[in-house]
RNA sequence: GGGCGCGUAGCUCAGUCGGUUAGAGCGCACCCCUGAUAAGGGUGAGGUCAUUGGUUCGAAUCCAAUCGCGCCCA
């Protein structure tokens, strides 16, 4: 039995380290209330930013539910940043926001007084509304700072304060000023029933048996290339027979071939690949194919409403297929979107003789009084079979839209609406032009944009429903006329900043209106309000006015947006569209987006897959560093995956790197900086070599923070830790930190090299893992180190530490370090040699590797570096002819009882190698 | 159906201008250690680069088509 030496070795106590087990679900709050405690947001503020600010503009997230995971990846993204731009030397202000206003919450909230049997007028409804917003602003911001969220927490811009309303209803009076609002006709999903628009999200789709009919429009104006008939006509399909009265146009798809087929005495023009599934669903037989054009060849054409004295020219739209029907689209723009549009291409008027309640206007001619279905459907049909027009009637199965609350079927209906035009003044030109000069990441993004602001119609602002900021217009009672005037969008926005919006829906005209205003058309003195609200996407679209402009530590435009890629089409859209429009000017000058989160098969997460991951469960299970170092670890510029088995192995990845900080300050607990750190040129080789690779490291991981490629560092920081630090250098070292003399250079120098290590990692690490950085820091030997590790800099590459030399040099000393695992492994498993501290190890080495080997100190000495590299008690080198040798024997001598060694001076009294005896004085 | 993208070991990621046998870490298997111990070390096995076709002396890389997946539209 050995004497027991370990009293007189400095091994690392677990009280003076980091704990092992990391608990984040307990600690990490206790981390973020020293974090409120000491106003770590305010200082960040306060700390000197050499390289200026930096803006990120929050994207506002929707004021309803639970935050999801999706809201975790975008809101940890940007607190990496900001957190380590501020360690970058920038001033990162950061205020969070929230999108208050709009129809998830008014349903929501319309739901709850339905199920207590209330009917709630706008102004109790929309207090109701304000409040339940509130409530969720209240969860998310703790969800977000139980995150680990960095910010101005404590005053966040919600959309539905009072100032930001007015500020909304001002953006739009700037838009009025400068032109850009008009009103017009658009067709929406409307229910006759409720006698409301729906938006998309509120409609249902449910089987339904329509009316289908096959007409046909005779031509007045024949196509060039149309064979010689005086009875031409054109044949559409519908199921919607009561639209016919509003048809404008025939739509035909330019790339598709059509066919002229004589019939019933009569040439038909349809699609060619739908002749034979036409004539045999009209009960032809015969029938022959005359010739073939195109589509394009038919624009021009002209046919006559088959009821009304009515041209119907025929008109080219890339919607049109060839899956059913005839091929050509009886086109009627006050009934549909896509109708809508060809119709604004082609200057049709949009015509809509159907009112609110479903009912044929004047406009309808003969059809006037009835309902739309099934009288009105019936009655165009009648008199379709009477004109001739009628080829062939049948009921058709299929799923057509439903108003949710009420089950009607809903029909298109054109109706007068807000609009902004895109148009106006080269608006959309100079959008495009902006674009340009914005930096986008990844860079994909520019071209979907581009395409998205090349594309959009004009922008349909007016909703009509209760939760949102109102439209301050004034209908005079007397002529109808809408009055949108700046001064008085002015009068309304002071007010509402004073009152809110709500002084919108419980004040009359007269309380925003100056004393003795008069209709500027006809002179009369009563008014009503324009009862539409504005799309949330305004609201949201304007908040860079409405914050980086009122608040004095931030600054128009912003530096950074960072959103989903589904932003492109949304707020990146929206606000620059606002921008352009009142400031002519980008409102960005990067925009950084990233993917959606998929479960581990790359699908989408949904609760009817059961394949959601909840970031508060997460949080609570493992803590929110281990989500955040997910999210470190993901390519985010695509999709990216999570699922419980890579949740388990990045925890793998947080305890690997939480295990080599814990042994390194559990080494430096008996270390002071200002006291005990050794000048490089006294470090040993060794020491020297890894002080050079750290800056190898550091410049890689520096590039990664500054690209945004966090999963770059987090892999690279991943590989350092364990291959270069845990299995090798930290390996090495242990002889030294252990059983050297405390003061000793040996020891001393390697304590520096680990405080070095320490507080770089700790550093780079803290803007992903800021709970787990902070624990570390404050155990940090350092004198006058910042309060908190997120008020230090990154680590500087250290240009005097890097030598390309020595790495060079030691790329060759680590392959041989390779090849004696290898032998020594092969002499364990061939039981020559139990483990490799029993082991001598003989190099044979060829040149020129012996030129680096052989220069260093002899077999058996203490500080045989070589033998520490390798992992051995004793190392030797011999020069070789052929190629690269190892032998491995078990070490001549005994082990000594306090550093384990097995070495030649060990005596058999005291069981001590001549440099333990010397350490302890034996 | 259209626009924009993605697909490299079990997982997460590299892979430059087309050029040796496609790399890394983790995980896995086996072994060692018990002085980082609910830790640490060593060795090793894993890939038809989604599929098919093409261009080329040569393709993970360029082109086309197909399949699968995602976002935005219809």
């Amino acid at each position: 039995m050995s004497r027991n030496y370990r009293d007189t070795l400095h091994l690392p106590k677990d009280e003076q380290t980091i704990p092992m087990r990391a608990n984040l679900p307990e600690q990490e709050p206790r981390w973020q209330a020293f974090w409120r405690e000491i106003d770590l947001y305010g200082k960040m503020l306060a700390k000197p930013a050499p390289n200026g600010d930096f803006i990120l503009h929050d994207g506002p997230p929707y004021s309803n539910g639970d935050i999801h995971i999706g809201h975790a990846l975008n809101k940890t993204l940007k607190d990496i940043v900001v957190r380590s731009y501020c360690m970058r030397g920038y001033r990162t202000p950061y205020v969070p926001g929230w999108d208050n206003h709009g129809m998830p919450i008014e349903n929501a909230v319309s739901k709850e007084f339905l199920a207590r049997g209330e009917k709630p007028d706008k102004a109790t409804l929309r207090r109701a509304c304000r409040e339940y917003a509130q409530r969720f602003v209240d969860i998310q911001r703790e969800q977000f700072e139980r995150l680990g969220l960095v910010g101005e927490w404590e005053r966040p811009y919600l959309t539905m304060d009072y100032a930001f309303e007015a500020g909304i209803v001002r953006v739009f009076g700037e838009l009025v000023a400068r032109g850009y609002i008009y009103r017009g006709l658009r067709p929406t999903l409307w229910c006759p029933t409720c006698q409301t628009a729906l938006a998309d999200a509120e409609v249902e789709y449910e089987p339904k048996v329509s009316d289908s009919i096959y007409v046909a429009f005779p031509v007045v104006k024949p196509p060039s290339d149309a064979p010689a008939t005086d009875n031409l006509q054109i044949l559409i399909w519908t199921t919607t027979p009561w639209t016919i009265p509003a048809n404008l146009a025939l739509a035909v798809h330019p790339d598709l071939e059509y066919a002229y087929v004589r019939a019933n005495g009569a040439v038909y023009l349809l699609a060619q690949p739908l002749v034979a599934p036409t004539m045999e669903a009209v009960g032809v037989r015969d029938y022959t194919v005359l010739g073939t054009t195109t589509g394009a060849q038919l624009e021009g054409a002209i046919a006559r409403h088959p009821i009304f004295e009515r041209e119907s020219p025929v008109v080219l739209a890339d919607y049109v297929s060839a899956e059913d029907g005839t091929g050509v689209v009886h086109t009627a723009p006050g009934h549909g979107a896509e109708d809508f549009a060809t119709g604004k291409k082609y200057g049709l008027p949009v015509l809509c003789p159907v009112d609110a309640a479903g009912v044929f206007t004047d406009e309808a001619g003969e059809f006037r009084g009835l309902p739309i279905t099934p009288d009105g459907n019936r009655a165009v049909i009648e008199r379709l079979r009477s004109v001739g027009a009628l080829l062939h009637y049948e009921p058709y199965h299929h799923n057509y839209p439903h108003c949710w609350r009420c089950d009607t079927p809903l029909i298109f209906r054109a109706t007068v609406q807000w609009f902004m035009s895109i148009d106006h003044a080269g608006h959309r030109a100079r959008a495009l032009e902006a674009i340009r000069g914005v930096r986008w990441i990844p860079a994909e993004g520019e071209a979907r944009i581009t395409a998205m602001v090349q594309n959009r119609p004009d922008w349909t602002l007016s909703r009509q429903r209760a939760w949102g900021v109102g439209i301050p217009a004034f209908y005079c009672e007397a002529c109808g006329e809408a009055i949108l005037q700046s001064d008085l969008i002015e009068r309304v926005a002071g007010i509402i900043e004073r009152e809110g919006s709500d002084v919108w829906f419980t004040h009359p005209a007269d309380y925003f209106l100056p004393d003795g205003f008069a209709c500027p058309h006809c002179g009369a003195t009563r008014f009503r309000k324009e009862t539409d609200v504005l799309d949330v996407w305004f609201d949201s679209g304007s908040t860079h006015r409405l914050v980086l402009e009122t608040r004095p530590h931030l600054r128009w435009p912003a530096d950074l947006y960072l959103e989903g890629s589904d932003q492109h089409r949304g707020w990146f859209n929206s606000s620059l569209m606002i921008a352009i429009g009142t400031r002519d000017a980008a409102p960005y000058r990067t925009v950084l987006t990233h993917g959606f989160v998929l479960d581990g098969e790359g699908r989408k997460m949904s609760k009817s897959e059961g394949n959601v991951v909840s970031p508060l469960e997460v949080i609570q299970k493992m803590g929110a560093d281990v989500l955040r170092l997910w999210v470190a670890s993901c390519e985010y510029f695509e999709d990216v995956r999570l699922s419980d088995e890579i949740l388990k192995y990045v925890a793998d990845a947080y305890r690997q790197i939480r295990n080599t900080l814990r042994f390194m300050i559990g080494n430096l607990a008996d270390f002071d900086l200002a006291r005990d750190a050794v000048p490089y040129a006294q470090l040993n080789e060794l020491d020297r070599w890894m002080l050079a690779r750290l800056q190898e490291y550091l410049r890689y991981a520096l590039h990664a923070y500054e690209s945004f490629e966090y999963h770059r560092f987090y892999h690279e920081t991943r590989r350092f830790c364990n291959v270069e630090l845990s299995a090798f250098y930290l390996d090495v070292i242990k002889d030294r930190l252990y059983a050297e003399a405390r003061e000793s250079a040996a020891r001393r120098g390697a304590q520096t090299v680990l405080y070095e290590l320490a507080s770089a990692l700790t550093r780079l690490l803290a803007p992903i893992i800021p709970h787990t950085a902070e624990e570390v820091w404050q155990r940090l030997p350092a004198p006058d180190k910042p309060v908190s590790v997120h008020l230090a800099d990154f680590p500087a590459v250290r240009e005097e530490y890097r030598n390309a030399a020595l790495l060079e040099r030691w790329e060759r000393i680590l392959e041989v370090r390779e090849a004696v695992n290898r032998a020594v492994e092969a002499a364990k498993n061939e039981k020559r040699i139990p483990n490799p501290l029993s082991a001598h190890v003989l190099v044979h080495a060829p040149e020129p590797l012996y030129g680096v080997l052989g220069a260093y100190p002899t077999p058996t000495a203490p500080d045989n570096l070589l033998a520490r590299v390798f992992g051995v008690s004793q190392a030797e080198v011999a020069p070789a002819d052929g190629a690269l040798q190892v032998e491995v024997r078990p070490a001549p001598g005994q082990k000594c009882a306090r550093c384990w060694l097995v070495l030649p001076t060990v005596d058999a009294e005291t069981e001590l190698c001549a440099r333990c005896r010397a350490v302890i004085g034996a």
